[in-house]
DNA sequence: CTGAAAGCGCTTACAG
DNA sequence: CTGAAAGCGCTTACAG
C-alpha cells in the first residue's frame, strides 16, 4: 500500500493567501514582477509562440528574429517559468536520485555530480532515499515518478540492480541511468566503475609485496559489487599464478561488525594469512580492530587494503591503503546522460568506465619473514 | 553575475516529442491516464471549484458533498497535479535544502531528517549546495528561489548564519528554518542544537575524571558554533572552579590538519595539557595523530574529546568520547515548522533545543599520576 | 453551500 | 517563417 499522500495547502480555507502574492502584483510596465513570454512577445513585437520557438530552438525562426528576440530576453532577465512549460510539456524539469546506500561520502559525492552535470540545464534534483526490501518498492517509487512526471532519475547501487525497477521505469517513459560495477544496461543508460579491475591491481599489489597467503572479505552474497570484487580479486592473484584458497574467503556484510568477525575467522586459520583484502572500509576497520586485540601489528604482520576511500579510511593507524572511485564524475556522467537521452539516440553513448584506482598508504607491507 | 540557465529542451525542434506522451494518449473512459480534477468532478456529478475546495479543506462544503467527492477521488486515486496547483498558486511544493557543511554524515542526515517530516505532506526535496564565500551568494539563491517558486528552504550551517541571506528570503516571501547552535532568529525559523550546553559536559566529564590541565582547539573565527561549543567549554570548567588558560586554546579550522597543527602546539606546552577537547571529530583525529608521534597512549597520557560523531570516530582506536546530536530529529522538526509556517503564527513555535549528548567511549580516562 | 468564467505561463496542433 | 486558438490541471475572483 502506498501511504495516501494528502494534500499540501493553504490550511484550512483560502482566505490564507500565498504570502508571496503581494510581492508580485505591481504591474509597473517596466519592473518588479518576473517577465513572462507575453512581456517578451509584446517588446519583440511577435506572437508567444515565435517566442516559444526560440525558447525550444526550433529551427523554424528567422536568425533576425531569433536574435531579437533573445536579445530582449536577455535584457528582461527572462527565464521560462518550468512549472508552465512543464504542464503543457506534461512533464517537470526535475531529476530524481533513488539509493539505499548506507555510505554517506557516496551519497553525497554522488549528488554533487549530478548537480555539477546539471548546471545550467535547468533542472533541478529532488531526493528519494528508499528501502530496497520494501515490499512495496516498485509503487512507491512509481508514486513518486509519476507525481512529480519527473524527467529522469539516477540509480544508485545497490538498488540500481533491481530490474523491476528500471523495467517499471522503462514503461512509464521516465529516462534512468544506473551507477553500477557490471554491464546491466544499455551503455546509454550505464555509469560503470571498474570495481573488478581495480580488485584485481589490489590483488597484485599485494602479490607483489610478496604475499602468498591472501585472504578476502567479500561483500554479502546478492550485491552486484560482491561479484565484481571478488572476481577482479581471483583475477589479480591468477596472474600472479596464486590463487584464493576457499578457507581464505568469507562473505561480509559491508559493515565494520562483519568485518570483525571475517577477520576473526581469517586470522585463525592456519598458516594465517599475511594479508587480508576487505570489500569496504568499514570492514577494513574491522580487521583494524582485530589486528589490536591478536596484537598484530599493520602492516608488519597483517597488510590490510580497504575499498571506498571513505574519510576514516585515511584516519586510521596506520592510514588504509584502499581504492578510490570517482564518485562525482561519475555523477557528471549520470546527468550527462540523463540529459542526452532526450537529444536522441545518436551518437552511441559510450560505456566508458570510470576507472578507480588504488590508493597506497600505510597498511600494505612485505609480509614477515617467516 | 549569475551563470545563464539556459532552456531544456527537446532537443532542436519541436519534432522530438516527450516520449511519455503515448502512454497517456489513451482516452479509456474507465482508466490508464492519470484521473484529473475534471474527472473527479464529473463522476461526481459536481463542478471542479467543488472539487478544488475539497482538496484545499474549504469549509465552505457540504459534509456529505464532502465525502462523496473524497471516496470517489480514494477509489480512483486521484492525486492533484503538484505542477498545475503551483501554477495556479504562483509557487511551487518544493522545499529548498541550502548547506555548506562538509560533514557527508550531518548532510545525509539532514536529509533524512527532512524528507521524514515531509512525508505524505505532498512536498519534495531539492537540493542546493553552495559555496559560503562566494561573492554571488545570495543572487544565486535567490535565482534558485525564484525561478523554482520554492515554497521554502532549510539552511544548514554554517551558512545558515548569513543574515543577509535570510533578509533576501523574507522579502521574496520564501520560508525558511534555520538549523543553528544559537538564537538566530524567531523561534519559528530556528532549529536550534545545544552546543553550548553539551560542550559544558564535556568539560564537566574530563574534570570529574580528575582532570586539571584542560586544553581545547576551537572552531575557525567566524562560525557560530565555535563561540558555542567554546563559550560552553568554559562554562563546564569554571562550574568545576577550572579556567581555560589562554595558551590551552587554540584555534582550529575544522579539519584534520588544523587539528594536528592545534595538537601540535598545545602538547608543547609546559606542564603539558593531560586533556584535548577538539570541537570537531576530524580536529580529533588530528590529535590521536600527534599523540602517536608523541608516543603518548590515549587514554593513559592523554584524554581526547570530539564533537559529531561521526562514522570514524567509532573506528579510531580508542574509540572516541565525542558528541552526538540528534541529526535526523533536527532535521524533521525543520519540515515540520516550514509546514506549520503556513498554518498561520498561530501557536507560537517553540524554541525547544534538541538536546546533544556525550558518548562516552575509550578516550577519555583520568590523568596520568604525576 | 455551489458554479461559470478567466487566468497562472507555457506548448500543441492547425492554419496560413 | 509566423500566429490565433485551444489546452495542460489547477485556482482565483465574482456571482448566485
Amino acid at each position: 500500500m502506498m501511504r495516501p499522500v494528502s494534500t499540501p495547502t493553504p490550511r484550512e480555507n483560502q482566505v490564507i493567501k500565498p504570502s508571496r502574492t503581494s510581492a508580485l502584483k505591481s504591474a509597473e510596465p517596466g519592473l518588479k514582477r518576473r517577465p513572462t513570454i507575453n512581456d517578451i512577445a509584446r517588446l519583440a513585437n511577435v506572437s508567444k509562440k515565435t517566442v516559444s520557438r526560440v525558447l525550444n530552438n526550433s529551427p523554424f525562426v528567422r536568425e533576425e528574429t531569433r536574435r531579437h528576440i533573445s536579445a530582449i530576453m536577455n535584457e528582461m532577465g527572462y527565464v521560462p517559468d518550468p512549472q508552465a512549460r512543464g504542464l503543457a510539456f506534461r512533464r517537470s524539469f526535475l531529476i530524481g536520485m533513488i539509493y539505499d546506500n548506507p555510505n554517506a561520502q557516496f551519497v553525497v559525492g554522488m549528488q554533487q555530480g549530478v548537480l555539477d552535470g546539471l548546471r545550467g540545464a535547468g533542472y533541478e534534483l529532488v531526493l528519494h532515499p528508499c528501502n530496497r526490501l520494501s515490499k512495496t518498492l516498485i509503487e512507491e517509487v512509481m508514486g513518486f515518478v509519476e507525481r512529480q512526471k519527473l524527467y529522469g532519475v539516477v540509480l544508485l547501487p545497490p538498488v540500481c540492480e533491481n530490474d523491476r525497477l528500471t523495467q517499471m521505469l522503462e514503461e512509464r517513459g521516465c529516462h534512468y541511468v544506473r551507477v553500477a560495477s557490471a554491464l546491466l544496461d544499455a551503455p546509454s543508460r550505464l555509469v560503470l566503475s571498474t570495481d573488478r579491475a581495480v580488485a584485481a591491481d589490489a590483488a597484485r599489489h599485494l602479490a607483489d609485496l610478496g604475499h602468498t597467503r591472501i585472504a578476502m572479505i567479500a561483500g554479502p552474497p546478492g550485491y552486484r559489487s560482491r561479484k565484481e570484487r571478488r572476481d577482479g580479486f581471483v583475477d589479480g592473484l591468477r596472474s600472479r599464478g596464486l590463487d584464493l584458497a576457499p578457507d581464505y574467503v568469507v562473505d561480509g556484510a559491508y559493515t565494520y561488525e562483519s568485518g570483525v568477525e571475517g577477520a576473526r575467522a581469517l586470522l585463525s586459520r592456519k598458516p594465517r594469512p599475511t594479508a587480508i583484502f576487505a570489500s569496504n572500509d568499514e570492514m577494513a576497520a574491522g580487521v583494524y580492530q582485530v589486528a589490536r586485540e591478536m596484537q598484530l601489528a599493520i602492516p608488519r604482520d597483517l597488510s590490510i587494503v580497504g575499498f571506498d576511500d571513505t574519510p576514516m579510511s585515511a584516519r586510521l593507524a596506520p592510514p588504509l591503503t584502499t581504492v578510490r572511485w570517482p564518485i562525482a564524475e561519475m555523477g557528471r556522467a549520470a546527468a550527462e546522460k540523463l540529459l542526452a537521452a532526450e537529444a536522441g539516440g545518436d551518437e552511441p553513448s559510450s560505456a566508458r568506465p570510470f576507472p578507480a584506482h588504488l590508493v597506497e598508504r600505510e597498511s600494505t607491507a612485505p609480509p614477515p619473514r617467516a
